[in-house]
RNA sequence: GGGCCCGUCGUCUAGCCUGGUUAGGACGCUGGCCUUACAAGCCAGAGGUCUUGGGUUCAAAUCCCAACGGGCCCA
């Protein structure tokens, strides 16, 4: 038994404060070694353990690790964690999206390589990639994050992945699924390149919307509204509504574009809005996507009137001009003419670039060869094979389902750039697609000569495809790729599909769905069983975090002030799948929390450490109490985990360590710890090796810090298995007592606080209540004068409890 | 135009599915207190017509309807 002294003096061992820049790189530093790896972090394909497979986002390779980024970081972290402690084998990867076109925007005007120099503009792409990457990879490493960088860290670019993402490509054109033909595409006239369909949106702006009289072959004139003048040389036909009574006996009679003088006739469509404009619209091919539908219903002929610049084409009097400056254009001359009848300016939707892009430009309807994969086809079997995964939260299926039931078009998966995957595939004029070797991936054909002489099919020559894929095209094989579907048999057998797949909610129709449509088409099953989705880190003031708002935080802004640690908390602390403000004010109050737990170690310490914590035959009255606390919050913080509501294990945190432990049972054991209590030493050595495993997943460097420095006997709380209560029995008594004392303490510190004394002083207490109130506090009438410098205590019963204290 | 989500102390939120203590916590605020871990602390306290209006019910923050406000997605 040690002395007062020198307990005191093996508490200043400690330090007074915890100060999480000098801990965490440590741990960061520890983590990364080859017998950490080894012993902890090494995904083993021979492992007997269960499997745990977690498919985690490659973000683009922007560098910069935002607070979203680090939000999904420290849910993947704290999931594998708390895997890792459960006996699993996780295979926890970590890839990056590295192609695109701001890579590109990048090199081509930030390095100012020109494009026409292919060699070296790729060359400078790869360089300026693996920059990117080391600037994230760095900034997640300093979150705490670890996942199998070893194995599992991946490129889009990388020959390896590559070789996966052409092989896929090549066994869905086996399959029928990919062909070339010609048609309208989604066209971004500011980034000279076809878009998918997910990379679009409708972005509210202000317009115009003119009314144009179209004199009619009979005479008289039929006035419709447009917000796209400049498309009257494109126009095909007008149309109404047939229960418009006003057209009524104009539909099926012909009217006349002005200044282009071409008849167009009039026809009646229900999808024709009575109460826009005039409720007669003019079909232009091609001015959104209504124009698509009723030209293909129509079959209405096609005038190609934008170019790949958004520059009109084929008009004489507009050509070179830029869509908006025609649209200026076109309606002065009409005025001129006399044809405009009315122009109001009107805030509308426009269809812009919206997806992985800060372009936002008008989206224009171009005719095109390209490459497509067949989506409608399969969308019966996507609504129906979607439901074998689970969501949490189960709301966002729904986003998934409404996501397919709205996919009109299938995929477009060319684009005219340079830095991606090049398409598999040389054609002929006739567009039928040559796909090339499995055995030569990967490969770009522009550079290879194509499997065959001549198309099989016609005869023709052929032409390498100088397109490269959609970036949706590389992502959506990372399961594919992770679980080693045409390389590794028997890791695929083993992972596929994966647990568990974290993502954000801006991603679902993209990264999920693709991940989803492909893996379902070339693997015949759904790529993982669970699907997390989480909300976005909004900005402080509660909003969405943008540059021009200034509302931007970064996680690395005050990482050495509060702590990895308490940045995870409090990422963590909300409910997965809503959004929520970042406020560093709250990451403060994290913090406040670890210094509690650390001022708490810190007393339990010189008891502890070193010491052997058997089990006593029999516990303090006092020790059960907290032992059956304890179990309820082992319990209840592994299912938590479970379910990824971590917010649940930090409010916990507070009702449990700080507000009971900490506050309560800490001050009431005090006595007996400085006494040697065996059952006290063992029932705070067990409480605090659990609570240090079970926040673990959380605040992996804090926990690894004062395990390291109290228990120790392993090199990693990872190393440590999740803690069991089996053995702790609740008995009701124990518990009812504990609520008498945590009242009884409360009543006495009252009325300390009214009558101005120090907490220290010395008390004679007259306490009253119903008969088995007191009988609880008799039961341990030691512990409580002790922790409450009680020189005696009086009993007296009563109905309500209440004390009445004066100084001793 | 359609769909989904959300409105709870000054701020951020838990509770709502499965109706039933005094609506819980954090930050901030007020007062007191250096107590064998922790003043970056402790103790105590103030602060809420649960957006509004109807309805169901013995009973509504919770269920239903409507309105208002905010957000997201789609057309």
């Amino acid at each position: 038994m040690l002395s007062q002294d020198e307990i005191l003096k093996r508490m200043e061992e400690w330090p007074k404060h915890y100060s999480p820049k000098d801990i965490e790189p440590k741990w960061q530093k520890l983590w990364l070694t080859q017998e950490y790896w080894e012993k902890i972090f090494k995904f083993d394909e021979n492992s007997e353990k269960p499997v745990f497979f977690i498919d985690t986002p490659p973000p683009f390779t922007s560098g910069e690790l935002h607070m979203g980024h680090a939000y999904w970081v420290t849910i993947a972290d704290a999931m594998a964690r708390f895997k890792k402690l459960q006996g699993y084998n996780v295979l926890f990867p970590q890839g990056w999206d590295t192609q695109g076109l701001p890579t590109e925007l990048k090199v081509q005007y930030k390095l100012g390589i020109p494009k026409e120099n292919r060699e070296l503009f790729l060359k400078k792409c790869v360089e300026w990639t693996e920059d990117m990457i080391g600037k994230m990879k760095s900034a997640m490493i300093r979150l705490g994050y670890r996942p199998n960088w070893e194995q599992f860290e991946y490129r889009t670019y990388h020959p390896n992945y590559r070789r996966v993402i052409q092989r896929s490509l090549i066994e869905m054109h086996q399959k029928g699924m990919i062909r070339m033909k010609q048609g309208p595409v989604y066209w971004c006239p500011k980034c000279e390149t076809a878009v998918a369909q997910s990379e679009v949106g409708y972005l509210e702006k202000q317009g115009i919307l003119v009314y144009i009289g179209f004199p009619l072959k009979e005479g008289g004139e039929i006035v419709i509204a447009t917000t796209r003048p400049e498309l009257l040389g494109a126009t095909q036909a007008v149309a109404v509504n047939p229960q418009d009574e006003r057209y009524k006996n104009l539909v099926g009679k012909k009217a006349i574009l002005p200044l282009f003088e071409k008849e167009v006739q009039i026809i009646a469509d229900p999808d024709v809005e009575k109460d826009f404009g005039t409720g007669a619209v003019m079909i232009s091919t091609y001015g959104d996507p209504q124009d698509i539908r009723w030209q293909l219903k129509y079959n209405l002929p096609v005038t190609e009137l934008v170019d790949e610049r958004g520059k009109i084409k084929g008009t004489g009097f507009l050509d070179g001009l830029k869509v908006e400056e025609a649209k200026k254009r076109i309606v002065e001359l009409l005025k001129e003419k006399g044809y405009v009848r009315k122009i109001e300016t009107i805030k509308h939707n426009v269809l812009s670039h919206t997806e992985r892009s800060d372009c936002l430009s008008p989206i224009e309807f171009l005719v095109k060869e390209q490459v497509y994969i067949d989506v409608v086809p399969y969308k019966g079997r996507l609504l129906e094979e979607y439901k074998k995964m689970n969501f949490k939260p189960q709301r966002m299926a729904g986003k998934l389902e409404e996501w397919i039931n709205n996919i009109e078009w299938d995929w477009n998966i060319s684009r005219q750039r340079l830095y991606g995957t090049p398409l598999p595939f040389w054609y002929c004029d006739n567009l039928h697609l040559v796909p090339a070797d499995i055995s030569s991936l990967p490969v770009d054909p522009t550079k290879s000569n194509p499997p065959v002489d001549k198309c099989p099919h016609c005869g023709l020559p052929l032409k390498p495809l100088t397109h490269v894929a959609d970036v949706w095209v590389d992502s959506s094989v990372t399961v594919l790729y992770l679980s080693g579907f045409y390389e590794n048999k028997l890791r695929f057998n083993k992972t596929f599909p994966a647990d568990v797949r974290l993502q954000g909610t801006d991603i679902i129709r993209t990264w999920l769905f693709y991940t989803f449509f492909r893996t379902l088409m070339l693997a015949g099953n759904v790529p993982f069983k669970r699907v997390v989705i989480h909300g976005q880190v909004l900005g402080p003031d509660g909003t969405r975090m943008s540059k021009s708002k200034g509302n931007n935080v970064s996680p690395m802004d005050r990482i050495e002030e509060f702590g990895a640690d308490a940045i995870r908390m409090t990422l963590l602390d909300a409910s997965i799948g809503d959004d929520f403000p970042f406020k560093w004010d709250t990451v403060k109050g994290k913090k406040l929390l670890l210094q509690k737990l650390w001022n708490a170690s810190r007393l339990a310490y010189p008891f502890i450490h070193g010491r052997k914590l058997d089990r006593p035959t029999t516990l303090h009255p006092i020790d059960q109490w907290i032992l059956a606390r304890h179990k309820e919050f082992v319990e209840k913080t592994i299912q938590a985990y479970e379910n990824q509501d971590f917010f649940v294990i930090l409010s916990m945190l507070y009702e449990y360590f700080w507000e009971t432990i900490a506050d309560e049972y800490l001050e009431l054991i005090k006595h007996r710890l400085f006494n040697d209590d065996k059952s006290a030493i063992y029932t705070l050595g067990r409480i605090l090796k659990d609570i240090i495993i079970l926040l673990h997943p959380i605040a992996p460097h804090i926990t690894e810090e004062i395990y390291s420095l109290i228990f120790g006997e392993k090199q990693s709380v990872l190393l440590e298995s999740l803690p069991s209560t089996d053995d702790i029995k609740v008995a009701e008594d124990v518990v009812r007592m504990g609520d008498s004392v945590k009242k009884f303490n409360s009543l006495v510190r009252t009325n300390k606080v009214k009558m101005r004394m120090s907490m220290n002083s010395q008390i004679k207490v007259e306490v009253q209540g119903p008969k088995q109130f007191l009988e609880d506090l008799m039961r341990v009438e030691d512990d409580l004068k002790k922790t409450l410098k009680i020189t005696e205590i009086t009993y007296r019963e009563a109905e309500q409890p209440d004390v009445k204290i004066s100084p001793a």
